[in-house]
DNA sequence: ATTATTTAAGACTTGAAAGTCTTAAATATA
DNA sequence: TATATTTAAGACTTTCAAGTCTTAAATAAT
């Protein structure tokens, strides 16, 4: 469902936003703490400071940080920069069309999990995000 | 989400199942009516095949035919033999591990939604579609 | 028997996402 | 100013799903 980029890229801002910094977070630091290429992780990177989620800075002491407060941010922000809106738009068989007035045979069941996904990612900030690394001890990054 | 070859397993076992047929259906018709590549097609009609939900046979007044009853064909029995149950069962952030004790920071609303998907797969069978498209009448093919 | 028709199997090609690398540009620090 | 550090941009390679084609095997009809 999402792309191994856009998958790359909300590890990424979770560990940006954990981290609380008003500094800019290097791209090296960020692919070694998530084990993740930090060439791939760059270009990621790259397309959500062009969609205006991160900023950047060049040279020393330089990296990227958010652009935006974290409760501003949300994970569908994220999800449409990266892989765009295809899941929350496109026909589950694959037709051309997807609309409640030219439905397949299992749009109208489909059409209603899919909503329950997109609001799931509209609602969850990572302000959110952040609280609930914070109560829940457990959880992975 | 689902795959090409999976979009189009679930197309062709709707097509058959609304042709109510006890003879072969050829996988020349299936395509042509769904307007699908034959070449394409065959290859996972196959799969069907070998899986158990399809039987086919060779020659003159050959073709595929269900080789259960529609009601005891589902679409995650359809989606299961394409793309197995990766999307159901591996962690949306892309984390080895899926569970409730290994969380990612998403995991806890992301499993649940996870689950009704799984469910709308698992209770939606060949027969209540075809009833369906007989009921609305607007249904794409 | 021969021929036409159909699926089965697997080789082959294409295309897009994933991943890597090189060079350029910006900038802090010495 | 010179150097080291960092992102930006884009070329390049790899990988895998998607899609195509060829040959073999089965079988009905003639
Ligand atoms: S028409 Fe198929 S999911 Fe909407
Ligand atoms: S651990 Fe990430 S979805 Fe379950």
């Amino acid at each position: 469902m999402l792309s191994m980029a856009c998958k790359d890229a909300i590890r990424a801002m979770i560990y940006i936003v954990k981290k609380k910094s008003d500094d800019f977070i290097s791209i090296n630091e960020i692919a070694k703490e998530l084990d993740l290429s930090f060439y791939f992780l760059s270009k990621i990177l790259q397309k959500l400071v062009k969609q205006g989620l991160l900023e950047s800075y060049r040279g020393p002491k330089g990296g990227v940080r958010l652009a935006k407060k974290p409760k501003d941010i949300k994970l569908l922000d994220i999800i449409e920069a990266i892989d765009g809106n295809a899941f929350f738009t496109e026909c589950v068989l694959g037709f051309k069309e997807c609309s409640d007035s030219e439905p397949c045979a299992i749009h109208s069941k489909w059409a209603k999990e899919r909503e329950k996904i997109h609001k799931l990612f509209a609602n969850t900030t990572l302000q959110k995000i952040e609280k609930e690394l914070e109560n829940k001890l457990n959880i992975k990054l």
